[in-house]
DNA sequence: GTCTATAATATGATAGAC
DNA sequence: GTCTATCATATTATAGAC
């Protein structure tokens, strides 16, 4: 019975998300917030008091779960561990939008000042953590000892972060779905 | 004869370069721009008549020379290939600062809105063409075949803008520095 | 919870003196 | 080339009705 997750509604969530995703914290602003949810101003700020600032670390937060509860769960289920990579891989390219989507803990950490960059990018560290944590937990089942796993992890998301600012600044996905594609293997610490 | 590096010093473009870096496109202010160049509005606008818009495209164009023309310079020199690799590779290290410096690549495609976007999309993506063609022929050098050495570059360039991304994101830039040390391997396609 | 109306500020940009 | 002074607009944010 803990299903927490605010009232606010998923819908709102990722309307926002893709504003962020879009203009990144800085170019974000309310007016694009109200075109893209259809809220007024003031139904915004009753929904988020602290603002901006709000909306991003509600988007983060949300983002969290879809990517490392949903999208990455293959990878602490039971079966074959490159099997297991290949599905979550897929499941990558669909969050992703084929890597068309900017990745938010790009967008997000880019532009915010002050103290509200702080505050972003503690919970862009701790995403991140967690992302990097999933992928090395496999590449130690694939037989890597615990730092070796952890380098493997972090190029990895280094890898898969790369390919998509690559895709936003070129146009081209190429370079993201051959890394999805290499992810057995990048984990699995295989040639290449 | 063709020393035609505007009349913009190069301090002014530095301190707008730093800017962008810090705040992305979105983000940077006219007022940070005075703060860190110590120009007033008016005298910025007499440099860039088209406001921040230029001084983004004038920050990458100076960026695009300093990175693809001197820092990786030594990929076209003559000599063993890996070893050129390195040497370009520490000036890299020395360019983003160790890491912890943001791509201006990745800053400034973020925030931008409507025909800006456009206008600087179409610079940084220059600026990638120019980056992967640099590593790619390195690649080809060390025996590649031509689509593959351009994979090779663009997996390796997307590796160090992922890892920017990740030390802006966590604070280390372990990722970062161990993509350099893996270059040579990287592009020359030796295990890992 | 949502809205209209509005306030307070920040921002991009310019005129015109020096 | 640089500045002081200023403008028009965009932006964050809130008061108060429904």
């Amino acid at each position: 019975m803990k299903e927490t997750m605010k009232s606010t509604e998923r819908s709102v969530i990722e309307s926002l998300a893709g504003v962020f995703q879009t203009h990144g914290f800085g170019g974000a602003t309310l007016t694009l917030f109200t075109q893209a949810t259809g809220l007024k101003r003031p139904s915004l700020y009753h929904r988020f008091p602290d603002g901006k600032l709000g909306m991003a670390l509600a988007v983060l937060e949300f983002a969290k779960q879809q990517l490392v509860g949903e999208v990455l769960a293959p990878l602490r289920e039971s079966g074959d561990p490159r099997e297991r990579i290949q599905r979550a891989a897929r499941r990558m390219a669909d969050f992703y939008d084929g890597g068309n989507d900017t990745c938010l803990m790009d967008a997000l950490s880019v532009g915010a000042k002050g103290t509200d960059r702080e505050t972003i990018d503690s919970a862009v560290s701790e995403m991140f953590s967690d992302f990097i944590g999933a992928f090395a937990r496999v590449a130690a089942e694939l037989g890597a000892e615990e730092s070796e796993a952890f380098r493997r992890g972090e190029d990895a998301v280094a890898r898969l972060e790369g390919s998509l600012v690559l895709a936003r600044g070129t146009g081209s996905t190429a370079a993201f779905n051959r890394t999805l594609d290499d992810l057995p293997d990048l984990l699995g610490g295989k040639h290449r």
